[in-house]
DNA sequence: CTGAAAGCGCTTACAG
DNA sequence: CTGAAAGCGCTTACAG
């Protein structure tokens, strides 16, 4: 076995480089951090050695003095969701594209885990991003006193702020199915406490005014696919010819528990979900839905991390919401939707 | 406003604790840390002396002395594929169960830049784990010199493994198929190189041969929905009655290519995919698959990395592979698997 | 049981 | 441009 000079055996500090290239260790800090500071000579002969040695700066140790520890935390409520999944990708490459890690935890859909959490991440991360949070809006503002916070999913005072525009998607969607013959349009809804779920009720409901459709409010009991299932008689019974969902979950299982009604889909009853998740296109048809550009809003909300980190200026930095001109949902037409055959007279 | 002493402003360090509770940092220290070497006065002294501060210990400062991030770290090669959701699901929830932060990393499919990946890791976990690595053996065993490492979904020697025992699945897979009359069987693989194609066709082929079924290996394109609908050509060429699948994405892009050609499934053919991923059971026929237990895999391998810590015994920590009698898959049987009505002639 | 000291690996004014 | 020193927030032998 062949064993180089860069065993990877013990661990190698900026002393060891020192010693190898016959400066001082505040030297080699200086060169390797700030290269320009120190003459092109010196600046190699570190290089070198560092190379040599197979050196890799421990991040930690240069947290504590600088402060800056190089990571950003990430706290969603369930991992599973796999809304999240394009979150925490969006998150993930934007960070690595910045020489950042990322570090993902998860609330459990609890507010007072999520506060737990995140102060655990307080002194080991940069800047953290809440998906979705559950925390209060005070809990939020104070956590965001500490430390650079954004907030994805959400509008909170004072709080740097990603949301993704709903209006053009919603609008979009309603068009689309009046334009196909739907005069009254179900919305199913997500749980009564979600921010997001209010928020596209009311964008839908106006999308319907101006359009001079009608809209009917459906409460579901879990935005899952089961919740989606269970709605189903509400749906029929309410005599509307098309839904929009909180989710695709709730579209899924809409769909599922419609078909095993016999009820054929496009041509009966129009479906449309939201979030365009992994796998809205396997069913059959395939769902319509709203499509949210969340790998952007992770993206985005590291953006404006980053714009709060090195000013520190004076005060808090400027509150910047990222979302209605950069960030729109779109409507992404597949097969559950489409020109109502059998209109319920 | 109300401003509480627990004000989110500055950080509290154990000096701040140590003044009020009228006692030496390191005793501060110690009573938070090892409670016991302290008198019981001093440690409530302390404690409450913390809590009046709302003082929380900063990991990295303890880090540099104790050499514990409290910190593992996790590699997969692509966040986006939904294989990996459930081992991060599983990795994150064991550490959080272990009062330890799960640092997400992704190496885009690349064996270089995971390498890089790795090193950045290195100063800053306790421990890392590869999720199905694109490393070469020697890269990995290099790795695991310098800090515990966990494989999961391979084998290397001398290195912590865990991998799912994919015969139990394989053989209910073929049992299945061959008792609903499929005499001929496609295996649609995964790329060349997949240590985990290479074994789920061995297995599937012994599998085949046990129970007098011709097992056809036909090679795709990429393991994806594409690749499936690809492949769907070859397959109905090879005269195969049914398929099984590398993983669910080829699965779900087969079954859609057969239902554009007018096969009826599961009547004139049956398709098996591999893993159980988020959405299999979103398609019609909903998809018969093989569950690997990701969820465990993930936990598994925390558990071994945990085993793997506090012993810094004499010499290297004895390698253990996981997988034969805890972590097996097994078939779970959904619509588009079934009995033969149409039998090739 | 508790204090004083040294050190973890790095950075950054401060002198020169 | 470079060195010597002090310090980031904690821990842990070492004395007492």
């Amino acid at each position: 076995m062949v064993k180089s000079s860069s065993a990877a055996g013990a661990k190698v500090t900026i002393y060891d480089i020192a010693k190898l290239a016959g400066v001082n260790a505040s030297t080699v800090s200086r060169a390797l951090g700030n290269p320009g500071r120190v003459s092109d000579k010196t600046r190699k002969l570190v290089e070198h050695a560092a190379a040599e040695l197979n050196f890799s700066i421990n991040p930690l140790a240069r947290a504590l003095p600088t402060g800056r520890t190089g990571m950003v935390g990430l706290i969603v409520a369930d991992i599973t969701n796999p809304g999240y999944f394009d979150i925490i990708r969006g998150a993930q490459s934007a960070a690595a594209a910045l020489g950042l890690t990322l570090v993902l935890a998860e609330s459990s859909e609890s507010g007072s885990t999520e506060v737990v959490v995140a102060r655990r991440m307080q002194s080991s991360t940069d800047a953290i991003i809440l998906a979705t949070p559950r925390m209060s809006d005070p809990e939020i503002r104070a956590l965001s006193g500490t430390k650079p916070v954004a907030v994805i999913n959400r509008c909170v005072d004072g709080v740097d702020s990603v949301v993704p525009d709903v209006q053009p998607g919603i609008g979009e969607a309603v068009r689309h199915l009046a334009s196909n013959g739907h005069q009254k349009i179900a919305f199913l809804s997500g749980s009564a406490q979600s921010w997001m779920s209010a928020r596209r009720w009311d964008s839908f409901r106006s999308a319907c005014d101006w359009t001079g459709r009608e809209a009917q409010l459906i409460a579901t009991t879990a935005p899952t696919a089961e919740g989606g299932r269970l709605a189903a008689r509400d749906v029929i019974a309410s005599g509307a010819t098309a839904a929009l969902c909180y989710n695709d979950l709730l579209a899924i299982g809409l769909m599922q528990e419609l078909q095993a009604a016999k009820v054929n889909l496009p041509d009966e009853f129009s479906v449309v979900g939201f979030d365009n998740i992994f796998g809205s296109d396997f069913t059959t048809p395939a769902l319509t839905t709203i499509a949210s550009p969340f790998k952007d809003c992770g993206a985005a909300a590291l953006g404006l991390l980053l714009a709060a980190l090195p000013g520190a200026g004076l005060g808090p930095a400027p509150v910047r919401t990222v979302g209605p001109m950069d960030l729109r949902t779109t409507l992404v037409v597949r097969g559950s939707s489409g020109r109502l055959l059998t209109p319920a007279i």
